[in-house]
DNA sequence: CCTGGTCAGTTCATCAAACGAACTCACTTG
DNA sequence: CAAGTGAGTTCGTTTGATGAACTGACCAGG
């Protein structure tokens, strides 16, 4: 039996979950804006199989998320990059880590992300891009 | 041989993609935001097995982020509430929703959110805490 | 030449977990 | 009584992760 598909569910959410809800796909993109690109380090840093991490860097090649760049002939090599589209799944990813350190860490988040514009220590906000509010459960509505 | 485990890992993505990294979990989240409180529910809605459904409440109920409600004595019927911590996923799967509309969608976006507070048709983004602007990948590096 | 190491996969046997159907139980309703 | 409802539980089958080993194409050094 075919493990359900919601490729086709007309509900983002549920597509979203369909590409990327996994155990490992969203690893191998946090380490892919860590600014790894070889199989080989994908590897060491998740410890996962090998036909797992092959099938997982071509499934997001594949929806566009990374590219393969070759950066060795003979053999061939190929290193992978985020597109724009897989870049902007980055939201997503300090989402869930806002979350993560909120209500997962024991102490001290494991991490925290400074601002380079304003130079700041930021906690990832997800906000309403008309009057900058943020965004909770209850405050929003369909339209 | 168990699935890998990443609840100890020293990384909040990780951990957040131990608890809810699966096919079903945050689409059940989904669907809880949306006001469905009961089993029968969210079987319908969701169509999986009622073994899976079963358990993925149950642990969405041990880590504290649902809680059953005794809605009816004999025979004892619950139904399933967010609690805080569960309502505050909603910016990743608010994050979630933005990410597939730009990139999943074939046209319009499945949904829209009308965000409540300004009146206006919104569009979830995430930003710094601290000034306000957009969080894009390599705006942000370890503090 | 050979050997060993590196890299990026591929193969394979095993087993956990999803799947889907059916079952179970405790009610309620007509 | 029978049928329906709701919330699970059970069970056999299949999928896909796991982890180890293998493969092939190089390169470097002796």
């Amino acid at each position: 039996m075919k493990r359900t598909r919601f490729a086709d569910w007309n509900c983002s959410v549920a597509r979203v979950t369909d590409l990327l809800g996994d155990w490992w796909t969203p690893l191998i993109l946090r380490d892919a804006m860590r600014g790894i690109t070889r199989f080989d380090e994908f590897h060491e840093s998740l410890s996962l199989g090998r036909n797992t991490l092959t099938q997982r860097l071509e499934r997001l090649v594949e929806e566009g998320m990374m590219e393969r760049r070759q950066y060795h002939e003979r053999p061939p090599r190929y290193e992978y990059l985020l597109t724009e589209k897989g870049r902007d799944f980055f939201p997503v990813i300090a989402a869930m880590m806002r979350w993560g350190d909120r209500w997962l860490a024991d102490g001290d988040p494991p991490l925290r992300l400074r601002h380079m514009t304003c130079g700041k220590v930021t906690t990832p906000t997800v906000v309403c891009s008309v009057c900058g509010e943020p965004l909770i459960l209850g405050s929003v509505h369909r339209a």
